[in-house]
DNA sequence: AATAATCCTATTGTCGGACAATAGCAATAT
DNA sequence: ATATTGCTATTGTCCGACAATAGGATTATT
């Protein structure tokens, strides 16, 4: 041997508390849906005080890989697409990108997974698709909120129906960035409620006839026409979402 | 009035001080870089202890606000591209999404990003491109380790040349997620590096002409060539990565 | 007996203080 | 001039204590 010594393990406690439990989860030792010990157990098995587990915990629990139940206690949950795309929406808002990145990635990506949708999407999924589009139907032109509700369902819709967990996360993550801005500039573009509907019912009659082109290119259609509304609106598209 | 009275704010504390925090960075007030007071300066300011505090900076850590600088202080960064890819794969890893679900969207994701690509990259990064090509070619074909880097580093590339945060992040989390089984998977592909040095060929081609079609073209062959690789080494696509 | 009010207990949330470990910097020695 | 040492501010960890809560057990009320 070189007599030379391996660096120690100097990661602060806390980390390590971390880092234990997240192996656990991982390798299936502490499984989905299990409650964590309690923190004085915790305390005796690390061998550490409560104040360091507890800054473990809380890593843990911003990373979503523990949630709290009744009685406060934790139990694990491996984290859905949900929770990356509700992180990752806050993380872009919080990094500051604009609207022009946003709608750049949802035209990208959506027409894409509207071609996927097409061969993909159960019978029951697109019964679904346009059962959303029906309650559209019947909101009333004025109210805007309503109106983006069902769009972004719309959306979302799609998105579970691909069956992709990975596809979803982001999909998602690009629903809640453009939810929010969506519903003040929908109240001032004209008819678009009709317009909304109308793309829908050519994209629910692709995804019947399993036309990915058709899809693909109305999806295209759909995207360009809400990104109208941000002109419209005077928005402007290199300001970040907030 | 009537007489009926606001649910009081009842967030644990550590968690107030979290929110406060995050609402200075996110309005402006802490700008990028500054460093934070130090944990005895903010027991002051907010009125609890220390532990509360330090309860409260692990999930600003951990949603990667803050940062460790020299000496241990912490300071401010608005999470960049690359923090989300990382948290967001390894969300997906502890998640269990599985190979084909990777693979989905890479195959989804990555022809679009070429066609941006050849509209949208410049000059410049095109020679990079150029670059990491050639890095590639003079590599050893049994240097498996190097091999898989230039390949990752050739996607990474067009990832940033897109110019967008929001789809360089997106794209760059794919990248994590196949990168380190990649790794596994070349060793028994025979011939991988020919081909993958081919495929980037005709994509530079493809940049430089500005053809899309081709661009997005050519990166399909390229994505389902690397998933071939998957077939050859009789990974299961339906298990998870991990 | 059924239901509502009350107490009990386990656990988390918060506190205050203490000391060790460290990093950066200043003072000192060679 | 450079290397060493000591100083100081700050973080990492520990301890022990108590208040606040949630759920479940227990009692009172009808």
């Amino acid at each position: 041997m070189d007599g030379s010594f391996e660096p120690i393990e100097r990661a602060p406690a806390y980390i390590r508390v971390y880092r234990a439990i997240e192996e656990k989860i991982s390798d299936g030792s502490l499984k989905d849906g299990a409650h964590l010990p309690t923190e004085a157990d915790l305390c005796a098995q690390f061998g550490v005080t409560r104040s360091t587990v507890r800054e473990g915990l809380r890593l843990l629990e911003q990373t979503g890989l523990i949630v709290r139940g009744p009685a406060k206690k934790f139990f694990i949950r491996r984290p859905a697409a949900a929770d990356i795309a509700a992180a990752a929406s806050k993380s872009f808002a919080l990094g500051g990108v604009t609207f022009s990145e946003v709608f750049d990635a949802l035209a990208t990506l959506y027409p894409e997974a509207a071609r996927l949708a097409a061969r993909r999407l159960s019978p029951e999924k697109i019964a679904d698709l346009k059962k959303v589009r029906t309650t559209l139907a019947l909101v009333a032109d004025e109210d805007h909120e309503a109106t983006v509700d069902s769009a972004v369902a719309f959306f979302q819709q799609i998105a579970k129906g691909l069956d992709n967990r990975v596809m979803l996360a982001m999909l998602q993550s690009l629903n809640l960035m453009i939810g929010e801005s969506l519903r003040h500039v929908i109240a001032r573009a004209p008819k678009a409620k009709d317009r909304i509907l109308s793309a829908q019912k050519k994209l629910v009659e692709a995804f019947e006839a399993r036309d990915g082109d058709l899809a693909a290119e109305w999806m295209r259609k759909h995207i360009a026409d809400l990104k109208r509304g941000y002109d419209v609106a005077k928005v402007d598209l290199d300001e970040a979402i907030l």
